[in-house]
DNA sequence: GAGTGATTCTTGGTCCAACAAATAAGGGCA
DNA sequence: TGCCCTTATTTGTTGGACCAAGAATCACTC
């Protein structure tokens, strides 16, 4: 934990790289986390009420919404009626969704993403050849499974997307995990492109074995085809339902 | 989930809009994207005034400005005093300054992000062998020059980035390019502390150029171990650091 | 005394009015 | 023309008002 703590350290210090321009909003949102820090409130807790933050930091109570909008909009603090804003553990989903808000402004390619894709998940290979034990791998089959009970488009794209989820959760990587489920939104949409042309949950099942049956062979060489393949696979039905595709993977 | 089908029935009759959040604020800022979007405003483009927007919408004042602060804490607006707000381009630093402020919530280690930028750089060695032009490699060479005229450790860890940067931009992946972009200040960081334990611009300049030679030879493999080696150079001198770091704290 | 229903009170959601600060725009002057 | 000053407009901030929803309290009944 070392580590975490001199890299907390730092991104503190980048974080605190505007020495003027300091709006009341701004102030107030700093002051609002140096309480929560403070005070050592958890997830759950309670911040004091829009009036007493009004009241503790000398501001009005339009200010404190305007600032509890912004911690509210990075996932912090979540705002209940009658209750208050209470600490939220919604930040990943937080730069998610602002991820998505991007995309969508200026949207990626489906080839783009699933190029991406195949670097992370081909890449991968080798660390889960060498590390993964045959529980993983069966566990990843558990999750295989799933996908032939769920019935809409959705829920098989939802399941789809966990199985890969699951795969790059192998790699052990926290980093490289959470920068994958930040395409989520994107991923599981191409999935539902892919999946409202045909119906393929038995094929996705099949290939997705497939690929397991390669890690537990320790064959890295077929991991890396079968799973080239699988991506590029999807592709030719979103490439028809798609024409914005330029980029090349 | 009957509460919201509830609350969505009175948000249809009232609004006659699809599904819209059952906030005002909210129902804003989709309301000014939609605005945004059928305009064809371009970035640097003004929206109208407050006053006006809640006049167009039928919101108060304070309740448009509780939007424009999510659509600013997002980075797709700034507001300026006497201008109002216009379209901005600052949604990508937006989504790495919340990512930050996530990893400052629970970061990850050092070994993790040089193990997710080993995923990356090596993976996409093949292609980069395959399609880059010899005026990709030589832009490489110049980028990787920089690195001997600065003098500062921030520099240096600057200089540093953009080299490897550059490498990923030759990749031709958008997504993989904004992902990688999203750990700047982590990786910086880790350059920082590596250069501040012995000025190694000359030997970074120079292992980046057998990189860059190995790329001009079309070498998948010595690229692979030259840049594994490279990754795990830097390691064993913030392990240092944060074994001194622990002593003195 | 326990349960239950009505009432009160607190709190967020929204809006308005007012003032301060900043600044673009226009007019006056050399 | 070019510069400076005034003015008007707009954002920044605050306080207050009201509403709706839900928690808290109290009164009533069994």
């Amino acid at each position: 934990m070392t580590d975490d703590a001199i890299l907390l350290a730092t991104m503190a210090l980048d974080a605190a790289q505007e020495p003027a321009k300091v709006s009341a909003v701004d102030r107030l949102v700093e002051q609002i986390r140096e309480l929560v820090r403070g005070r050592d409130l958890v997830i759950g807790d309670a911040l004091p009420t829009e009036r007493e933050l009004g009241e503790l930091f000398q501001a009005g109570r339009n200010t404190v919404r305007e600032a509890l909008q912004i911690l509210k909009a990075y996932g912090i603090v979540e705002v209940r009626p009658k209750i208050g804003a209470v600490l939220s553990d919604r930040h990943e989903e937080a730069v998610r969704k602002l991820f998505a808000f991007q995309n969508a402004i200026s949207p990626a390619s489906f080839l783009d993403v699933q190029g991406y894709r195949r670097v992370i998940e081909v890449g991968i290979g080798d660390h889960i050849i060498l590390n993964a034990t045959g529980d993983d791998l069966n566990h990843l089959d558990v999750i295989n499974a799933r996908i032939l009970d769920v019935q809409g488009v959705d829920d098989a794209a939802h399941c789809d997307f966990a199985f890969h989820e699951a795969l790059v959760t192998l790699a052990g990587n926290r980093t490289l995990l959470t920068n994958y489920r930040l395409l989520q939104p994107v991923i599981t949409h191409i999935m539902r492109v892919g999946k409202a042309n045909r119906p393929v949950q038995i094929d996705t099942h099949q290939t997705h074995g497939e690929i397991i049956n390669a890690l537990k062979a320790r064959d890295r060489v077929a991991y890396a085809y079968l799973l080239s393949r699988h991506l590029e696979y999807g592709l030719q039905f979103v490439g028809s339902e798609n024409a914005r595709s330029t980029q090349t993977a």
